[in-house]
DNA sequence: CTAGGGTTAG
């Protein structure tokens, strides 16, 4: 056997391997560590030489993701060998490997086994805990940092701090940031995160401004935080004096978080200026994952048309990029190119369960449900892949919108898992659709068991008796949810204009131009009216979306009450605020009325206006008097 | 022959 490999040592001793293995785990070099190992086993080291090597293996293999091999070697090591580095190797190797459990569980076997913890464990259990957003464990972690006098070190404080961050305890957070003696800008900027998180731009900016050093990453949070919580404008002015002031360059990483933030908050006049720089920054050679961000910007920004461009112009893609765009497909109701795609897709790249989810809700959204059957029924045969929940959430979703409730019954209740709150809802959703409301009783009784807190259940079926003419059943259940003091998420529809992020709550008044959105209103619903639009105060009970209490309210009340829903408003601000002809974005929180999604159809016609509507659960085009989504949601 | 393990930005 002839190994090149075996020249680069001039003695096949640990002294030599050792620093090899590391250049190994640097660099990910999976198959060549193996082969390291393979020769280390089959050369003759002695056990004593062979031994002083194990450790090392086992740290390249965490550092590779290889958890099997990695969880051998431990075995293996000898109890007197073994020591703190090795099982933090491990379970950093867990938590990296988004299976935080593991990682918990060896942490609790260390403490089991009293091993003597030192800072760095520390470190990864909070990262962990950041990912659970579990705080009990987290301050459990807090009580030992303490307990053994690790409060010093800098880098355990930033992790605690980050844990309490993500799980939103902003006050303990502070708290250990204003008693660290020690600060870096680490630790600067993980505050940054959680105060713009959980404290708004405001204050988030004041820290920011306050900062002794900003790298980066501070100024990537810094610009998406803004953009997040619409301050586009601010972010946009934030970002150009990072680039052109500072002279800071964008990384991929930060590209992807602009493009992110940018598909989020549907901001495409900052995500447009992103992936002009990603051009530049890289030419054709777009890296896969900022081409992928850029499409899916695109995408959820309402610009599928884009999407696909940026897509077809990407040099190499993954199964990333391809899942983008089959759900950017699907969120737009094109289910028929998505599908058409598909095949094309099996040939480039392996697809994996999201592929399904985005294909299965394609078919969902257009309404194609042989095909839908078709991919569901073939999954494991086919393409190898255990249909998961959420792939039985987009049948169930596909059957009961065809109006096929007992076939989405007979399959919940094959189910090998038990429903989950997205695979009833969905069937509650299709019960009201179809006005099954025996059914959507007996679903709710269920997901009021899983979730007592959600109010959107409620009032669906409180409007189902509206809607059936059973007042009283409808307003006392409306009345469960006001003596429990729970409120429903109020409906809000937002528009880009000028940089800036123009929201608007039901009946809102509060907007500078109140007075020009109002007369817009009016004209608007008189030229809907002669163009023969029926209000349809029904509905205003119905969609519930923009919460008005409707008890006492006659006609004429009711029906004002439906002309100032949001998307309404935002809609009637679009029109006066932009160019003829100009489309219209729009985002709403909550899914869109009907009424006002009859009445969007005859405003793309007498208007000339293409109106995009982006909704909870996807895209509306409305153009010349019909909707994308063929009435079919 | 004794180093090796960790935090913020998808």
């Amino acid at each position: 056997m002839k190994w090149p490999i075996l020249q680069a040592f001039p003695s096949f001793s640990p002294r030599y391997l050792r620093p090899f293995l590391r250049l190994c785990a640097q660099q990910s070099a999976l198959i060549i560590g193996k082969k390291l190992h393979a020769l280390i086993l089959t050369t003759g080291l002695s056990a004593t030489q062979t031994s002083f090597l194990l450790n090392t293996l086992l740290h390249f293999y965490a550092s590779c993701g290889d958890i099997l091999s990695a969880q051998k070697l431990f075995v293996e090591i000898p109890h007197s060998c073994k020591d703190i580095a090795d099982w933090t190797a491990l379970m950093s190797s867990f938590s990296r490997q988004n299976r935080p459990h593991d990682a918990l569980r060896l942490f609790a076997q260390m403490l089991e086994n009293s091993i003597q913890i030192d800072d760095v464990p520390m470190v990864c259990l909070f990262s962990v805990c950041a990912w659970l957003r579990d705080v009990g464990v987290g301050s459990q972690g807090h009580g030992c940092v303490v307990k053994m006098g690790f409060e010093g070190k800098v880098k355990v404080s930033n992790a605690m701090m980050d844990m309490y961050g993500k799980c939103g305890m902003v006050r303990e957070m502070r708290r250990v940031f204003d008693e660290m003696k020690e600060k870096n800008v680490v630790s600067w900027t993980v505050v940054l995160d959680g105060v713009l998180k959980w404290e708004g731009v405001r204050s988030g900016r004041l820290l920011f401004d306050e900062m002794p050093e900003r790298n980066e990453v501070a100024w990537t949070i810094m610009v998406v935080g803004c953009v997040g919580s619409g301050f586009s404008k601010d972010g946009f002015l934030l970002l150009s004096e990072m680039v052109f002031h500072w002279g800071f360059k964008l990384n991929h990483i930060t590209l992807c978080s602009l493009l992110s933030a940018c598909a989020q908050s549907g901001d495409v006049v900052m995500g447009r200026w992103v992936h002009v720089y990603g051009l530049k920054l890289m030419g054709t050679e777009m890296d896969i994952m900022v081409g992928t961000a850029t499409l899916d910007m695109y995408a959820k920004c309402g610009r599928v048309d884009t999407a696909v461009k940026v897509f077809e112009c990407m040099p190499r893609r993954n199964v990333v990029s391809w899942n983008a765009m089959l759900s950017g497909l699907a969120m737009h109701g094109r289910g028929r190119v998505a599908l058409d795609m598909f095949p094309r897709m099996i040939e480039e790249v392996k697809p994996d369960d999201l592929t399904f989810i985005a294909v299965l809700s394609a078919c969902s959204h257009s309404g194609l449900i042989d095909q839908g059957s078709y991919y569901f029924d073939n999954l494991e045969s086919l393409y190898g892949i255990t249909p998961k929940i959420d792939h039985y959430a987009c049948m169930v979703d596909l059957l009961g919108r065809a109006g096929r409730l007992e076939d989405a019954q007979t399959l919940i209740n094959q189910m090998p898992i038990p429903p989950n709150e997205v695979v009833l809802g969905s069937l509650l959703g299709s019960c009201n659709s179809h006005g099954k409301l025996q059914l959507a009783e007996r679903v709710l009784q269920k997901l009021t068991e899983m979730n007592p807190l959600n109010t959107e259940y409620h009032i669906l079926l409180s409007n189902m008796y509206a809607l059936a003419g059973k007042r009283q059943k409808a307003n006392s259940l409306r009345k469960v949810l006001t003596t429990k003091g729970i409120r429903k998420v109020p409906g809000m529809s937002s528009i880009h204009v000028d940089g800036h992020v123009h929201q608007f709550s039901a009946g809102d008044k509060s907007h500078p131009r109140t007075q020009e959105i109002y007369l817009m209103l009016d004209d608007m619903v008189r030229r809907l009216r002669s163009a023969g639009y029926i209000p349809n105060p029904a509905s205003q009970v119905f969609s519930g979306s923009d919460g008005i209490e409707d008890d006492a309210m006659d006609l004429e009340e009711k029906e004002q009450a439906l002309f100032s829903h949001s998307e309404k408003l935002a809609v009637c601000f679009g029109l006066l605020s932009t160019k003829p002809g100009t489309p219209l974005y729009i985002f709403k929180n909550l899914r869109i009325c009907q009424d006002c999604h009859a009445a969007l159809k005859i405003v793309s016609k007498i208007y000339y206006r293409e109106i995009v509507v982006r909704d909870r659960n996807r895209f509306h085009c409305f153009k010349q008097g019909s909707c994308s989504c063929c009435d079919f949601w």
